[in-house]
DNA sequence: AGATTTTGTTAGACGAATCTAACTTATTAC
DNA sequence: GTAATAAGTTAGATTCGTCTAACAAAATCT
C-alpha cells in the first residue's frame, strides 16, 4: 500500500504532531534529515492519497485515514521495541534502530504473534503506549520531573526523546522504568534536583534530564 | 552497501547455481518475475560492483565476493526462519515470506543475538544448511527418497522446493524432519512408493513428492 | 514600515529500478 | 543448412525519491 518512504513520513509527521502540537516543512524536513523541496513534494503527493491535509504555507495535518496509518506503523515500531527488549534480551537503549526497520515488514501475523508471545503490552520499553488494532493511543497524564515538589514521591513512567546517549546515561545511574524516585531538594538557580532512588540516597538530576523523565505520583 | 534489490538477484543467483548449475538472464527473469532487459541492465551494474562475472550471451556468474555477499544474506534468511519457527512458534509453511522481508535488515547484532537464542543452529527449519559468519555453506549429501531401495530405512533430513502447498501437504501425513521412514515397496510403473513410519504402517508417496524429499541412511 | 531572515515553492535534473518495442544472437527443428 | 523459435541486448520511456538553484511568501527585527 503503502512505500516505506511514505510510511516514514506519516511516522513522523504524527509523533513531530505529537510533541509539538504544529507541523511544518521546515520541522519535518529537519527531523527526516530531506530537503525542503523533497518533503514539499511528499505532501502533495500524501495529500492526493487522502492521508495530509495540505495547503502551501500552511501548517501540515494527518488525516483521520493519515493518522490511522501512521499510528499502525507506530504499533509496529514500539511492539518490536518490546520485542528486542522482552524476548531477546536487548538493552532499552540499543532497540530504536532495529525497531526503525522492522516496523517496514508486510505481515500481519508475524506483528500479531509477536504482541501476543509478549502478552498484549500496553507500552514500549521506553514508556510509551502501544497504539491499539486500530492505531489509536492514549497517552496517560504524567508529570515531568522537572515540575514535582521537594518531598514527592513519584514512579518513572516514560522517557522523552529516548537517545542511545540518554538512556546510556540512565543506565549508568541505574534508573529504570517504574523505579521509586523521592525529591529531596531542589537548587533554584539551575532547578537541578537531588533525588533519592534504590541504594542511591543523594543522586543529583539536572534540569535538562528531569524534563525528559515523565513520572506519576504513586497513589 | 548493496540495496535490498540487488540482494534478491544476489541470493537468486546463488540459489538457481545451486539448484541447476548454471545460471542465466532467462531464468533469474523467471524466478525474480522480473522482465529480461531489466536484468540484463542489473548484471551489467552487479558486475562493475565485482559480484558477477558478466559477457554478453555466456551463462551467469557469481565472484567470490559475489558468493559471499549471497552467503551471508541466506544465512540471515534461515537464521530467520529457525528463529521464527524455535521462538515465534510458527509453522514450517508461514515462514518463508518474513524471512524475505527480514533477511534485509542492516544489523549485525540483530542476527547474532538470533544465532545465540538459537543455540548456533547448523539448518533451517527445511533442513537447508546456516551458512556460516563468512557466507560459506556446506551441504551433506543426502539422497533423495526416489532413489531409495525397498528395505531401507532412512531419516528425513531436508526438503526441497519449500513451498507452502508443499509443507502443508507434508504436514497433512504427520511428516517433519527427523522422522525415520522405511521403504515398504516402490511401484515400478509410476515409480511411487509405500513407506511405513510413526504410527502409519502403509503411506503411499507419489514419485514428485519422493523426488522432494531428502534423507539420510541410518547409522 | 521597510529591510532582513526564515520558511516554503517551483523548475529542472538525476539515479535506481522497472517496463515495452525493436533488434540481434544462439539454439532447435526440420 | 536453412527456417523457426528462444534467449539476450539495446534504446527509450516511466515512476519514485531525491537533489540544487532560483524565486516567492511569511515572519522577524530594527
Ligand atoms: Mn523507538
Ligand atoms: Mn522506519
Ligand atoms: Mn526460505
Ligand atoms: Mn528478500
Amino acid at each position: 500500500m503503502n512505500s516505506l518512504t511514505e510510511e516514514n513520513y506519516l511516522k513522523a509527521l504524527f509523533n513531530i504532531a505529537n510533541e509539538t502540537g504544529e507541523v511544518n516543512v521546515n520541522e519535518l524536513s529537519r527531523r527526516l534529515q530531506i530537503k525542503m523541496p523533497t518533503v514539499t513534494s511528499m505532501m502533495k503527493k500524501l495529500a492526493q492519497k487522502k492521508l495530509v491535509h495540505y495547503e502551501s504555507y500552511k501548517p501540515l495535518h494527518l488525516t483521520e485515514k493519515g493518522k490511522k496509518e501512521a499510528g499502525l506503523i507506530i504499533r509496529k515500531h514500539r511492539l518490536t521495541e518490546m520485542f528486542l527488549v522482552d524476548k531477546m534480551k536487548f538493552g532499552w537503549e540499543d532497540v530504536h534502530d532495529i525497531a526503525e526497520q522492522i516496523e517496514h515488514i508486510q505481515s500481519v501475523v508475524f506483528f500479531e504473534k509477536m504482541e501476543e508471545l509478549l502478552g498484549y503490552p500496553k507500552v514500549d520499553p521506553h514508556g510509551s503506549p502501544i497504539p491499539d488494532r486500530n492505531g489509536k493511543v492514549v497517552w496517560k497524564d504524567y508529570s515531568k520531573l522537572s515540575d514535582c515538589k521537594v518531598g514527592e514521591t513519584v514512579r518513572l513512567s516514560a522517557v522523552i526523546n529516548t537517545s542511545s546517549e540518554f538512556l546510556k546515561f540512565l543506565n549508568s545511574r541505574e534508573m529504570r522504568l517504574g523505579l521509586k524516585i523521592r525529591i529531596r531538594s531542589i537548587e533554584p538557580f539551575d532547578k537541578s534536583i537531588i533525588v533519592s532512588y534504590g541504594k542511591r540516597q543523594a543522586e543529583v538530576l539536572s534540569n535538562v534530564v528531569c524534563e525528559r523523565l515523565l513520572v506519576e505520583k504513586d497513589a
